[in-house]
Order: C-alpha cells, then sequence, then structure tokens
DNA sequence: GCCGGATTATTGTATAGACAATATACGCAT
DNA sequence: ATGCGTATATTGTCTATACAATAATCCGGC
C-alpha cells in the first residue's frame, strides 16, 4: 500500500533510470500527470517535487520540467568513528596519547592549515593491541577552550569532540602518501610504507573547529563509497 | 522572500544544528507548529518532512518527531570524470592503451570481482603528456555486447561507458597502495612509489557492468569528500 | 497483576481551489 | 529584423478540510 506520490515518483523515477526519458527530455506538465494518474495537483507536485529535491530532474516555471543532466560524480562516503567500527568488528580498541602541546598552529603539521592557538595532540589507534592508525590533531583553543581540561584516556580526542562539539560542515581529503620515519616507527611498520592520507578538517558555521591528519597502514583499510544501493 | 515552509525548515535546522535541540528530543507537534507560525498544518508538514527526508528528525504516528542521533558520517564525494577534470586545469587530455583483450574475468585482476566474459583494457591517463594514472578495467560483454565494437582513442573506456550506458548503483573503494613494477613502468615512477587505489564497481539495476581499478601517484593526486558547505 | 480491546494523539496522504512568481512566446511599433 | 510590453503557460506556495494509519495509553475483565 505505498503511497500514491511514492508510486508516480518511483514511476517516473524509473522512467528517466532505465532511459526511456533521457537527460534534456521534457516531462509532461503536472496538469497532464494529474490527469494520468487521476489525482489532484499538489500530489502530483509532491512527486515530482522530490525528484528536483534528489538532482534527478530541474523544474523552471512557464518552460517545465526537464530530466537533468546526469549527475554521477556525488557518491556517499561513509566516514566512521574508529573506534565503534574496531569495537563492531570484536576487537579491542584503545587510543595512545604520544604527544600533547598548547602552542601556535604554525607550529603543527602545516597540512592541517588551522589557524590561531590550538591544543595539538599526536597519537596511536590501536586494534586488539596492534597501532593501525597514526593521528596528527589540532583543536582551536577559541572555538573550544574547554578541550583543554579534557582527558583522552579511554577516549580520542576525536570521539570527544564528537560528543562535546557539534559541527555543521566538514571536509575530507584523501590521498595517498609514504609514511615519514617517525610515523612509521609509531606504526611499527617499515619506512616508506604506502599509507592512505585522510585529512579532515570540520567548522561551526564558518568558524574552524579542529584539523586532523589520519594515515591508515597501507592496503589494510579501505574506505567505501556507494551510490543507489545504500545498503 | 523565501517561503515560508523553506523558513520554518530553516528555522527548526538550526535549532538543531545550534544545540538548542538535542537528539532525543521532541519537536513541538504540528498543530502547535501551525499556530506559532500562524499557518495550515500542510506547510508545516511540508517544512518537518523536508527535515525528516534530510534524516535530521525522525517522525512516529502518534509518538511525535524527534531531533534524530547524529548524523552517521556520510559525506559526498566528488568523483570526477578525468578527461574532464585535466582540461578544466587547462591541460592537455590524452588516454594511451596498453592492452585489449577479450577473456573470461578470471584471468584478470582479482581485485575487480567481476565474473562472465568480459573486455579487459589496461591503459593510462596522461596530462601534458604526464602520465598521472594507471587503469586496468573490465566490461562485461553480457552486459554491454556492443563495448566490442568501441575504440578508445579520443576516448578512455570510462568516457565511453559513460556516454552510452547508464548505470543505477556504484561502489567505490578507496585505499593506498605501492605500484607493482609493471604498473611503475607505465607511470613512469619508481616501484613502490605510494599510489591511491580506486576500485569502482558500477551496476544496472543489479547486473554487474563494468569494474576499474586505477591507481594514481602518491600525493599528486587528492580527491575530497564534504559535508555542509556544498561549494 | 496481566492481557486484550477501545480510545486517542499524532503523523500520513489526499483533495480542490486560489493566488503568486517567472520565464517563454507573441504581437506590435519602430 | 529589433526591441519592448503584454499575454500566457507552468511551476511555487498556501489554505482549509477530510479521512487513514499507526502506536501509545487507558480501562475493564479476569
Amino acid at each position: 500500500m505505498t503511497a500514491l506520490h511514492e508510486r508516480i515518483r518511483r514511476d517516473i523515477e524509473s522512467r528517466i533510470l532505465g532511459g526511456e526519458l533521457a537527460p534534456g527530455d521534457r516531462l509532461p506538465i503536472e496538469h497532464d500527470l494529474m490527469a494520468e494518474y487521476g489525482c489532484s495537483r499538489m500530489t502530483v507536485n509532491k512527486a515530482i517535487s522530490a525528484l528536483a529535491a534528489a538532482g534527478l530532474v530541474n523544474r523552471k516555471r512557464k518552460a517545465g520540467t526537464f530530466v537533468a543532466a546526469p549527475k554521477a560524480h556525488a557518491m556517499v562516503l561513509d566516514i566512521p568513528d574508529l573506534a565503534h567500527e574496531v569495537q563492531e568488528r570484536g576487537q579491542v580498541y584503545r587510543y595512545r596519547l604520544l604527544h600533547r602541546e598548547i602552542c601556535n598552529a604554525g607550529k603543527v603539521d602545516s597540512s592541517l592549515e588551522i589557524e590561531g592557538d590550538v591544543l595539538w595532540t599526536v597519537g596511536v589507534h590501536i586494534a586488539d593491541g596492534k597501532p593501525f592508525a597514526h593521528e596528527s590533531r589540532a583543536v582551536s583553543l577559541t572555538a573550544v577552550p574547554e578541550i583543554d581540561d579534557a582527558v583522552f584516556d579511554p577516549d580520542s580526542p576525536g570521539t570527544w569532540l564528537l560528543k562535546h562539539v557539534p559541527w555543521t560542515e566538514a571536509e575530507t581529503a584523501i590521498s595517498a602518501t609514504a609514511v615519514s620515519d617517525r610515523e612509521a616507527h609509531a606504526l611499527g611498520v617499515a619506512d616508506n610504507t604506502a599509507c592512505l592520507s585522510l585529512v579532515r578538517r570540520t567548522w561551526r558555521s564558518g568558524e574552524h573547529i579542529t584539523a586532523v591528519r589520519q594515515l591508515f597502514i597501507g592496503d589494510s583499510y579501505t574506505l567505501v563509497a556507494r551510490f543507489g544501493a545504500s545498503a
């Protein structure tokens, strides 16, 4: 017993995805769909507005509704909380703090691109006693002054922030790099091992909160992005 | 002159993001919001339904509307068309085919996880004469028989597929790896250079169309995922 | 106390109609 | 043809109302 507006939406959606309606094609106007499905205009409007919100069609007053160009490029990347993910695999998670210092942003890793006074932490994420990720993080003291009182023993700074500080924008840059000797030592791997590098920076309504660089050992860690089947 | 339902939506959204309404909190019922904003129930409903569609709140009949748990960190990953991106930087793009063969999936790179008879291609993506990515791709011949007639001279197999075959689901796995000697040679880099590896598989309503593994040299290539500021 | 049915609060869906906003198309004057 | 104002088609928003679906709650019977 799916709702009518839902059936209309799916109907048109499948016509688009199946190629019956190609990008640029014009959809029937609301009045005609209204007749086709024998319902009121509000119902048709709800269905097509949903498609528009999903970016599948573009609507323009007086002109009509058109199938959008294949968007294709925007996939959903699931960025997990490390502690949570490790525990879900039945392993024991631990964070070990290697360094903690209050300093000016200029002193920390330049790839973090943060400014002002920060709390700088360096540590490793450990699963079942084995380090699997190296983390260097800077937290803005102007944005989050109370972090100075935080203790990072059971929780990593990331988990602490997740619990205490909401954010509104985030950006993650993903690249590959060879570990430096210091990082290799902390992770217990050979120098120059290939690592996946994530640099994530988060803001709260424009104010920079934190920047973090995480290094994951070689191919033992994989990020997955999906489009479509949201399983 | 923003629409009223939009103003209501943003109003409540900011109350949630600003922490005024914490996860688990109950929103006023539609009837009360209707009085608060002096509008009809349909308008309130449209605003809150949008929030529900975005996953910010959960709604339950009889129970009410509740602020959802902090979002599973789903960010939008922008996966670009290589040819397009290179040209946008003002460089000359070229694809060079190194190998082309029709064979059984078992013969190609096992990381692609595809089955049946496939067209297997290996090549490099070149910007301004310099190779920057290595690509190994398998295209299912049962799903796309016409690919056998395609010529990959101006376009890479990926661009050809993008133009000719629509898809409905895709999955991209991202990891870091050290290049093998053969790949290193094709890219003109030293053995064991750290590379970003993308393995993307796409389906059309359940049928596997293609799988591709792209290797990008070291830190000269970065993927970016964003949440919030959709700039 | 516990179970099962009735009550009821809340969201979900749909209708018919009205007016607003906007971009296209048309027609007219130059 | 060119430019300009007007008509018009199409979507955007909103209202007031109605009934359906769902699930928490209450209440009676045992």
